[in-house]
Parts: structure tokens; sequence; C-alpha cells
DNA sequence: AGATAAACCTAATATATGTCATAATAAGTT
DNA sequence: AACTTATTATGACATATATTAGGTTTATCT
């Protein structure tokens, strides 16, 4: 982790997406002045699992992987988060100890944001209040969908689904494609869908096969989105 | 579902648990006069997947499943929220409709609180905010854990999870074992680790045949606390 | 650029769990 | 109390996916 010069909110990569969109000018200068910037190289760490929380992270630019690892040192990746998302909110106001870890995937920009100031913050601006409530209602929705499909899908079906999820939070459009912008090993991809490296691969195989998605080097194609509804039982 | 006589908050069943404990008397009374109650037998709706959210449900007393219903008519029970838990909170924040079906266990007490007093509520009483934000924080943990579960352990580990948490939320001591104080099927069970109701009950006659749980009728007690987490590979 | 490690891919086999069938209780209902 | 329906239980079998092992390609480092 490095210090950055710092970047006032104003100016954030994230805008539009945070959760101090609504603020006033006088208080976002208050938020600019509270924050701490950091750049985190790929495989760095926020924070680690079982320790204490000294406050939160929102995501300025990059990508982060919120996972928990067992007992038998399987990784278990819970969510991705990234630009306009938070981190470590949870374990704030529940005065619970981190129970996950949370690890950069790519470069990543964040703004660290003192404890003591983001529970006077919540207290002061209801939209800040609003904002967290809505993104950790967003987050628990996603998760709940998560939970029920390990029990109603299988994983060529939650593979076409997690591929769909990505479009929707890191798709670009080029030419007549989807370029996944979110650079993921097929270890990770397997973790978060719950199922091993090799089951995971030999489907990216079928869906390649088949002609859904295309792929050069790590960059992922979405090619045919009907097709991988379809392929993953959505109707929605 | 029908209307009851109407209870002041103060009195509520759930005193301690809820969300509007800090809240000083001149309010509290404002919220009780905003708030209708109603009693739902079980296997009553509170609302439905789908559907638009109107308010937000605080729970007084009694025990309510939130599932997701599958393209293939198999329920997911992704939540179980009770006495000082709220419900609906979730898609009214987030502007979205209910992602999942919330049915009374038993009977239920339950307020429902309209949208808009909510939303105001919570930019006037900082106290509200941020116990929504802590209830939806544990949500969220509890279910980023349960989505590790589902790789990490094998369904018997699950079980033993399951009941685990349920003592935790609905133990009582009676002599020297846990009584589990909900009544749920092996099929609603299942539909929680997310296995089939068969494989459920084959792990359940172990956990009895080992002398880890005993049941009489539907009743569940937990006998050997120890064994369980042993059983469960826990070592929190 | 060459060496070393990491990530990716494929195939063969093993196993946990799902599915189907059938019976025995238990719980409602008339 | 008798009848119907739901729930629990157990066995036999099928199958999706994990595991193990091997090889290949792609990054990363010196």
């Amino acid at each position: 982790m490095s210090k950055n010069q710092t970047v006032h909110c104003n100016d954030c990569p994230s805008q539009g997406k945070g959760i101090f969109c609504e603020l006033e000018k006088l208080t976002l200068d208050d938020v600019s002045d509270h924050k701490v910037d950091n750049t985190y190289k790929k495989g760095q760490t926020l924070f680690v699992q079982g320790n204490p929380p000294f406050g939160m992270y929102c995501i300025s630019s990059g990508n982060i992987k919120v996972s928990q690892v067992g007992e038998d040192g399987k990784e278990s990746i819970v969510r991705i988060a990234s630009a306009g998302d938070v981190l470590g909110h949870r374990s704030i106001f529940t005065d619970q100890y981190y129970n996950a870890t949370a690890t950069a995937i790519d470069e990543t920009k964040v703004c660290f944001i003192d404890k003591k100031y983001i529970l006077k913050l919540v207290k002061e601006s209801p939209s800040v209040a609003a904002n967290l409530i809505a993104k950790l209602g967003r987050d628990l929705g996603a998760a709940e969908t998560r939970i029920s499909s390990f029990y109603q899908k299988n994983v060529r079906e939650r593979l076409a689904e997690l591929l769909l999820l990505l479009k929707e939070s890191h798709g670009i459009k080029e030419d007549n494609k989807m370029r996944l912008d979110i650079k993921l090993t097929r270890e990770e991809m397997a973790s978060i869908i719950g199922t091993a490296s090799e089951t995971l691969i030999r489907f990216m195989t079928e869906l390649k096969n088949e002609g859904f998605i295309e792929q050069s080097g790590k960059v992922i194609y979405i090619i045919d989105e009907e097709g991988l509804l379809d392929f993953a039982n959505i109707s929605y």
C-alpha cells in the first residue's frame, strides 16, 4: 500500500456511484479533509478476517475481492467491490471483527475514512445514511440470490449467471461484443460460484465451443447474451 | 392476516432488540401512531417475490421465513426473521421489487410501517438509521458466511452449523438440554442448507443415533454442543 | 532471453448427494 | 373414530462434480 497525492472527493473517478454524492459542497470538503488516499497493488490486502475494524474504505477505481478462507484453506469469494462501492462498513456498525479478507484484484485506488468520522457523518447527514442502507440492501439482495442459486442451479448455470453479472458490472461495449473489464483467474471465478477450478474450466471451454463467449489472453468477451441467459435458466 | 388491537411500541414484546429502542418517548409515540398491527397465521404470506414494496414490517413475535423460489419450483430459504427483526427494509431503500417471499412459519405478530414514514424517520432519527445499518450489516455478514459454507462444507457440516445457529437464535435452556423454540419441517431445514430433504433426514438420524441431538415430536433438543461444533468443523 | 513459477487445460476415477420408489408415522379433517 | 393428506424415514440407484494426475501454455523474474 502506498500513499497517493490527495484527490478531492469532487474529482473522485467513482463520481455518481458513491455514498457521498448528495452531500453539499461544504460537507464534501469536510469529508475530503478526513480521508486518506491509498493505492493498493494486485494481491495486497486492505484488511484481514478476524481483525478489528478501524474505518471504512471507499473505492475510487480498481477491483477488490472479499473472501473467506475455510479450515482447509479453501478460498470463497463472497463479493467483488468496485469503483463507488464501500468496504468494511459492515463491521463498523455491527461492532464485529472483520469476517472476511479484502484483497486487491488489480491496481486499486482507495480512500480510507476513520470509524469515528463515519459514525458522525451518518448521524449528521441523512443522505449518507440512506446511501449506506441502500448499498447494504443491494449487497444483501445479491448475497441472498446467490444463496438460492447454490441450491437451485448447477455449476454450468451458475457460471453463465456469473458471466452475465460481470457483464452488468464490468462490461464494456466493443464492436458488437461485450468485453469484461476485470481479470479474474479461473481459480477465482471458481471460488465465486463455489466449484473446483477444473470443473469451471471445463464449462468455460464448453461455452467457448458453443460460441457464447470468446477469449483472448485473459480477457473474456460475451458474444451471445441471449444464449447465456438460456444456458443459465434465467428468465428475468 | 387479521388486524389486532393496537399495542403501543413501549409494550412491544420484542423490546430491546428492535430498531426503535433508542428513540425518545415523543418520537416513539409518533411511530406508534403510524404503524398498523397484524397477526399472521402459519403459512400466510406478508409479501411475495416480484411485488413492489409499500413499507416495512417489524416482527413483535413469531418467526418468518424469507425464501426464493426457482424456475423448477424449488424453495430456498435465505433467512429466518424473528422478534425484533425487520423485513422488507431492503427493497424500500434500493427501490427494487421484493426479490423474496416472506411467509409466517408460526403465528406471528407484525407491525407494518408505511414506506414514506420510514424514509422520513431515517432522515430525522440517526439512531434508527444506525440500527437499520447494523441489522443489514449483520444479515449481510450471515449471508456471506452461508455463501462460503456452501462451498467449504458438506451437508453434514452445514446441518450441524444450522442446528448451532438455531440454538443461538431460538435456543431455550431446559434441564441440561437446549430446546429449539422453532418448528421447521425437514423440507424447510433442507432448503435452508441447500440439500434434498431425504439427505437431511439421513443426517438427522445419524445425529440422533450418535447422541448429539434428541427429538420428541417436532421439537429438537441440542444435547452435545461440543460434539456438534466438532461435527461441523467450526472453530470459533 | 532464458529460467522458474503460475495458471490453464484435459482425461480418468471416486464419491457425495440427488432422485426415485415405497413404507411407516403423524397430523389434520369430516 | 375413520379417512385423507402431509411428513418422516430408509433403501437402491443415478449422476454431477470433486479429486487426482498429467501435460501445456502463459506470466514473472533475474
